[in-house]
DNA sequence: CATTAATAATAGTAAAACTATCAAAAATAA
DNA sequence: TTATTTTTGATAGTTTTACTATTATTAATG
């Protein structure tokens, strides 16, 4: 019996739960690849529905609006990642080997991971790096965060920040440096494609230089005398 | 007689020069303050032109669509900062200091110039934080940046980069540091108000606090030995 | 004063972002 | 297995957004 691993979502970025039905785990499969297609802003639930063979309300019946779609992706890319993060350093116990580790997972391309069968990692990874930003930077933030809809992200964060902790108890900034790493290990990377200019890799393009920066830039602050 | 600030704006990114009428002036200033009241996402021409007393199609005569408007808004303000950067660093001779400088302008709120009398640039500060990578991350951005649109903002990051080599000739990753720099002077503020935990700053809820950090974080990179 | 240019007023279209209804199909429970 | 509940498909409709077009009026300029 194959395992399959389940992200466990809050149940208010959804009418119906998608991951429990065929029509939803297309919405959120067939969703990852139109909104890498078609950027955000040109994506619509007509598209989503014509593309899976449904109908709008079809959609609307999982999915209030796009919005709480995107919330849903980035919680599920948040919760995922934390899964991996916690999986793959779980036998390591030096902190600064940890860390490393984390920043080279952050960094990293992600390839599609087969213990998902209807959302491709590699291509929701993508469309993190250039949506994921807008799931929180709008006016409902506020409301949004009552609501407890970025909890993955500030999980992550969380244990980032804890490594950080772990490495040097007296470091002052270890929630600003972890969310300064995890955002940098997407911009860097939208910046190196983009807009080269803006990075020291822009000749390269090679995901690992940005692991190299952001190793230096994190060790630098925490092995401070 | 009374001096003027102009900024020199790339004439891609209107219909009609917005700086040289008195509707254009209102069109900048006011969606200033209703993006700022309504979020970009919820912010339309149609209330752009009710809230200054003309119809959409006035605003169109100025603005193809609301994401050239962003962008010029965007671009405006890194113009601005350009020059009160270079303004307030022109006499500092010593490159660290001048770094420190940099920092604590980019970090601190800004305050209304009164060189500019249609623009409140406290107001932009805030709408920067919140909207202004949504000008870049976005589909078009490669052709957005053909059209380079993205000028003023790759000028800042290379004037930051340069001092930054001043400082340490032998520095890796200076035009990556300074992105970075330039970027988490805007997120840490946004997290720091509406997603306290993110940051270390959640408590205090101080500007300067996020100066610190950045200025820890840039000083231990380049002081590395 | 004549000409050109900018604006206001009005109207209209296409698409996006939803909501509602009802019948058919599928899943589940008795 | 049938009855019941749940989910889906098909269709239709509303409101708002994002735009374009036209013409008369007003303001600027030569």
């Amino acid at each position: 019996m194959k395992q399959q691993l389940q992200i466990k979502m809050n149940e208010n970025l959804f009418l119906r739960n998608p991951a429990q039905s065929e029509l939803g785990k297309k919405i959120v499969g067939s969703s990852i690849i139109l909104i890498h297609n078609n950027g955000l802003e040109n994506f619509t639930f007509k598209k989503l529905a014509e593309e899976i063979g449904t109908t709008e309300a079809g959609v609307y019946r999982y999915f209030e609006n796009k919005h709480k779609l995107l919330v849903y992706l980035t919680s599920w890319y948040w919760g995922w990642l934390e899964f991996q993060i916690v999986f793959k350093t779980n036998n390591i116990k030096n902190p600064l080997v940890k860390l490393k580790k984390v920043i080279s997972l952050l960094g990293s391309a992600v390839e599609d991971d087969l213990q998902t069968d209807y959302i491709d990692e590699g291509v929701l990874y993508k469309i993190i790096i250039t949506e994921g930003s807008k799931a929180y930077l709008t006016k409902q933030v506020g409301e949004d965060n009552e609501k407890h809809f970025f909890k993955p992200y500030k999980d992550l964060c969380s244990i980032v920040g804890d490594i950080i902790i772990e490495c040097n108890p007296i470091y002052k900034y270890p929630k600003s440096l972890a969310s300064t790493l995890i955002e940098m290990s997407h911009f860097q990377n939208f910046f190196m494609i983009n807009l080269p200019s803006l990075t020291d890799f822009g000749n390269s393009k090679e995901p690992n230089d940005i692991v190299l920066f952001l190793t230096d830039l994190v060790f630098s602050s925490i092995n401070k005398k």
